[in-house]
RNA sequence: GCUGCUGUAGCUCAGUGGUAGAGCGUACCCUUGGUAAGGGUAAGGCCGCGAGUUCAAUCCUCGCCAGCAGCACCA
C-alpha cells in the first residue's frame, strides 16, 4: 500500500484524505479509485467488495475518488449489496431476452420492494413458458462473470446510437433527461444499456439466487394512453437461502388470502350474476355486525350523530355536486320510468333518457342536504354527521379484487361541518380517534400519507396553503409519522390517507380524512356567523375503516382468520366425547348461548379427535368438550386454538370467564 | 379498460379427438370413540357460454363471459 501510495504521490504530487468506518483515515494518491482502496486493505476484502459507498452515496468500484471524503465498501454479503444484485441482475435479465429474441426493444428495470422488473416492447408478449429459457441465458451470463464498464457518452451520440439500433424507447428516455444530467452506459460484455448506476464489478457477482416470478403487461410511462409493454418481474437474494426463505413466504402469505378463507370459513362469497358485490353469509355477517357496532360506539361517544339518506336520486343532484360531469363513467345510472312488460318493446322509451337517477357513489351530497334543512348557528359547529353508507361504484372490470375492491360498498363514512378555525381541532380529534380504534382492531403497521394539491383542484393557493398547514401542524403536535404524497390530494382539497397491506404486501387505503371547501360552496350550505352574516361551513370528509368489505379483508388476512374473540363469528363450540354428555352439552350450549355469546352445539356421532380437527381448521378460538367425567363433575374442559392442551374448569367459572373474554374493546 | 394466463363434482385438482376420474366434503349404515382425519356404501358433472373444423369436440380454432396476476383507474 505504501509502495502504491508514495510511487502515485511522488507522479502526480497530490493526495487525497479518505475516512473510514471506523474513523481511521488515510491519504492515497489521486486518481485512484475505490477497488484500489480495497485492494489496499486487503486481498479478501477486495474480492468480496462490490461496490464503495462515497459520503454515504452508492458508487461502482472502478470509478476514481476525486476528493477527501469518508468512504465504505460495501461488501457482497452486507444487506446493502442486496439493492445492487437485483439491478444488475435486471441488466442480465434484459441481456438474455434481447440475445433470446432479437428486436425486442428495453426501456426501464427498476428495482421494486423483493426484486426488480424489466418493461420490454416486444409485438408478442411473453408467457410464463418462456422464463425458464430466459433464466437458463441469465445463468450463462452471470457465469461468464462479463465485467461492468461506466461509460460518459454525448447526449446526441447516445441518441443516434439508440435510435440507429431501433431503440425508440431508450432514445426517448434520453431526449426526456434534463440537460445537466450525465448520459451514463454500462457495458456488460457486448452489450450494454443506459443506466445511471451503480453497479458491481462483474455480472458473475449476481449469483444464482434469482428467479423470474411473473408476466405482466405495463404501459409505457404508466401512461393508458401509450403502448402497452411487456414486464418480466423477477427476484434476486444474496444466497440460494434467502431466495427459499423469501418464496416459502410467499406461500405462507398465500395462505391468508382473504378469498380462500373467506371460502373456507364460510364468511361470503361472490357470484358471476353480481359481480363486485359481496353475499355475506351468516357467519360473515356476524364479524360485520360486531366490527360495525364497535365503530358506532365509538361514534356515538365522540360526537357523532348517525344518519340514513337515500340510495338513488335525480341527476340534477349529482349535476349540483359536480360528480356527474367528473365521475359520471363510475356511476350506476337508472332511468326513472316503469319499465315496460310488453314482448318486443324497449324496456324504456327514448324519453327515460330525459329522466335519470343515480344510485350514489358517496354519502357527502345527502349530508349537506340533511345539514341544509333549517337553519344553522355558528353555536352548532361542528357537526358530525355520520352513516354506514351503502355506496355504488361503476368499477373497472380489471380492478375489481376479493373484498378488497368491489361495486358496492359500505363506508363508516361520516361528515364535519365546522369552521375554518376548528379544522386543526377536528384533524387532531380525529387522528387520535382513528389511532384508538386501530389499537383495538389489532393494527400497528399504519402507513399514514397527507396528499397535497394536486395539479387539477378548486380553490385559491392560500386556502390550500392553509388546509395543508393544518393538517400537517395536527400531525406534527401528536408526534405522528407521515410521508408526503405531493399532488395527490383531492381537487378540492388535501386529506390524510391511512394505508394497510394485505397478505402479500398490496397496499390498500381504508381509513381517510379529506379537507373540503368545495361542495358546501356548490350546494349552498351555509351557517350564520357570530357576526349575523352567513358563512360557508368547511367540510371534513372522513372514514375510520373506509369500506368495511375492504376492512374486513385485510383483518382476515392480517389474523389470518384467527380473529380475536370479540369478532370471531363462532366464539365457541361445545363438542361432544360421546353420546352420554349430550344432555349436560345441550346445558353448557345454552348458558353460552343466554349470555348472548355466538356458540355452537356438535353432538355429532364423531369422535373427539374429528371434531377437534374440524373446529381447529375453522378457526374457532375456544372449544368446551364435555365428556361423561365433565357431565359427572359439571365441568368443561377449555380448549384453545392452536394449543396443545387443556384446562379443566367448573362450569359457572368458565361460562362466566368466557363472557368476559368475549366483550369488545370497547 | 389493457396485456398474459386460467375455467372439469360443493372445494382442491388429475385426464382424454370416441359424451369423465381422485381426495376432501355431503347422505346413509356400522362404530360411543378422551383432544388435529375410525370403517363401509351411495349420491353428485350441459367438462364456463356460443359458433366453427371433424364421422365424432370437454380436448383443436374463433368469439364472448368470468376468475387470477400485473398495469391503468379508485370522487
Amino acid at each position: 500500500m505504501q509502495d502504491l501510495a508514495s510511487s502515485a504521490l511522488a507522479a502526480s504530487g497530490s493526495v487525497i484524505t479518505l475516512t473510514f468506518p471506523d474513523g481511521n483515515t488515510r491519504t492515497y494518491p489521486q486518481g485512484i479509485t475505490g477497488m484500489m482502496v480495497a485492494e489496499s486493505i486487503s486481498k479478501s476484502l477486495a474480492k468480496a467488495a462490490v461496490a464503495l459507498k462515497v459520503n454515504g452515496q452508492m458508487r461502482d468500484l472502478s470509478r476514481v475518488i476525486e476528493e477527501d471524503a469518508s468512504i465504505s465498501i460495501v461488501k457482497r454479503d452486507e444487506a446493502e449489496a442486496v439493492e445492487l444484485i437485483r439491478h444488475d441482475c435486471a441488466h442480465v435479465l434484459a441481456e438474455a431476452v434481447q440475445r433470446l429474441y432479437p428486436g425486442t426493444q428495453v426501456t426501464i428495470g427498476p428495482n421494486i420492494e423483493n426484486g426488480f422488473f424489466y418493461d420490454f416492447a416486444r409485438n408478442e408478449p411473453f408467457t410464463l413458458e418462456d422464463l425458464p429459457k430466459i433464466e437458463a441465458e441469465m445463468r450463462k451470463i452471470i457465469e461468464r462473470g462479463a465485467a461492468f464498464e461506466r461509460e460518459v457518452w454525448d447526449r446526441d451520440q447516445a441518441i443516434a446510437y439508440f435510435t440507429g439500433k431501433g431503440e425508440m424507447y431508450k432514445a426517448e428516455l434520453i431526449r426526456d433527461l434534463p440537460g445537466t444530467e450525465t448520459i451514463t452506459i454500462y457495458k456488460q460484455g457486448e452489450w450494454l444499456d443506459l443506466c445511471r448506476g451503480p453497479h458491481m464489478p462483474t455480472t458473475k457477482q449476481v449469483g444464482m439466487a434469482f428467479k423470474l416470478m411473473k408476466v405482466a403487461g405495463a404501459y409505457w410511462r404508466g401512461d393508458s394512453s401509450k403502448a402497452m409493454l411487456t414486464r418480466i418481474y423477477g427476484t434476486a437474494w444474496r444466497t440460494q437461502e434467502e431466495l427459499d426463505s423469501y418464496l416459502t413466504q410467499i406461500e405462507e402469505a398465500e395462505k391468508r388470502d382473504h378469498r380462500k378463507l373467506g371460502r373456507e370459513m364460510d364468511l361470503f362469497h361472490l357470484q358471476d350474476e353480481a359481480q363486485g358485490s359481496v353475499f355475506w353469509h351468516p357467519k360473515g355477517y356476524k364479524i360485520w355486525l360486531s366490527l360495525e357496532g364497535y365503530i358506532r360506539r365509538r361514534l356515538n361517544d365522540s360526537g357523532y350523530v348517525e344518519v340514513k339518506t337515500p340510495q338513488l336520486m335525480d341527476k340534477k343532484f349529482w349535476e349540483a355536486s359536480g360528480h356527474w360531469q367528473k365521475y359520471r363513467d363510475g356511476m350506476f345510472i337508472v332511468p326513472d320510468e316503469i319499465p315496460s312488460l310488453e314482448e318486443g318493446k324497449p324496456i324504456v322509451s327514448n324519453k327515460a333518457f330525459d329522466h335519470l337517477l343515480a344510485l350514489k357513489p358517496m354519502n357527502c351530497p345527502a349530508h349537506v342536504q340533511i345539514f341544509k334543512q333549517g337553519i344553522k348557528s355558528y353555536r352548532d359547529l361542528p357537526i358530525r354527521m355520520a352513516e354506514f353508507g351503502c355506496c355504488h361504484r361503476n368499477e373497472p372490470h380489471g380492478a375489481l379484487h376479493g373484498l378488497m375492491r368491489v361495486r358496492q360498498f359500505t363506508q363508516d363514512d361520516a361528515h364535519i361541518f365546522c369552521r375554518e378555525d376548528q379544522v386543526f381541532e377536528e384533524a387532531k380529534l380525529f387522528l387520535s380517534l382513528f389511532f384508538d380504534c386501530y389499537k383495538d382492531l389489532g393494527f400497528d403497521k399504519i402507513d399514514l400519507k397527507l396528499a397535497t394539491r394536486p395539479a387539477n383542484r378548486v380553490g385559491t393557493d392560500d386556502q390550500w396553503y392553509r388546509a395543508e398547514k393544518a393538517l400537517e401542524d395536527a400531525l406534527k403536535q401528536l408526534d405522528l409519522p407521515y410521508t408526503i404524497a405531493p399532488g395527490d390530494g383531492a381537487f378540492y382539497g388535501p386529506k390524510y390517507e391511512f394505508h394497510i397491506r394485505d397478505a402479500i404486501g398490496r397496499s390498500w387505503t381504508c381509513g381517510t380524512f379529506q379537507l373540503d371547501y368545495n361542495l358546501p360552496e356548490r350546494l349552498d350550505a351555509h351557517y350564520i356567523g357570530e357576526d349575523g352574516g352567513r358563512h360557508r361551513p368547511v367540510m371534513l370528509h372522513r372514514a375510520i375503516l373506509g369500506s368495511l368489505e375492504r376492512f374486513i379483508g385485510i383483518m382476515i388476512e392480517n389474523y389470518a382468520g384467527k380473529l380475536p374473540l370479540w369478532l370471531a363469528p363462532v366464539q365457541c363450540v361445545v363438542a361432544t366425547i360421546t353420546s352420554d354428555a349430550d344432555s349436560y352439552a345441550h346445558e353448557v350450549y345454552h348458558k353460552l348461548k343466554d349470555a348472548g355469546l355466538r356458540v355452537e352445539l356438535d353432538v355429532r356421532n364423531e369422535k373427539i379427535n374429528y371434531k377437534v380437527r374440524e373446529h381447529s381448521v375453522a378457526k374457532v378460538p375456544v372449544m368446551f368438550v364435555v365428556g361423561k367425567r365433565e357431565a359427572e363433575e359439571e365441568k368443561v374442559a377449555i380448549r384453545r386454538l392452536g394449543s396443545q392442551d387443556q384446562q379443566f374448569e367448573e362450569l359457572p367459572q368458565a361460562v362466566a370467564s368466557l363472557i368476559a373474554e368475549c366483550q369488545p374493546p370497547y
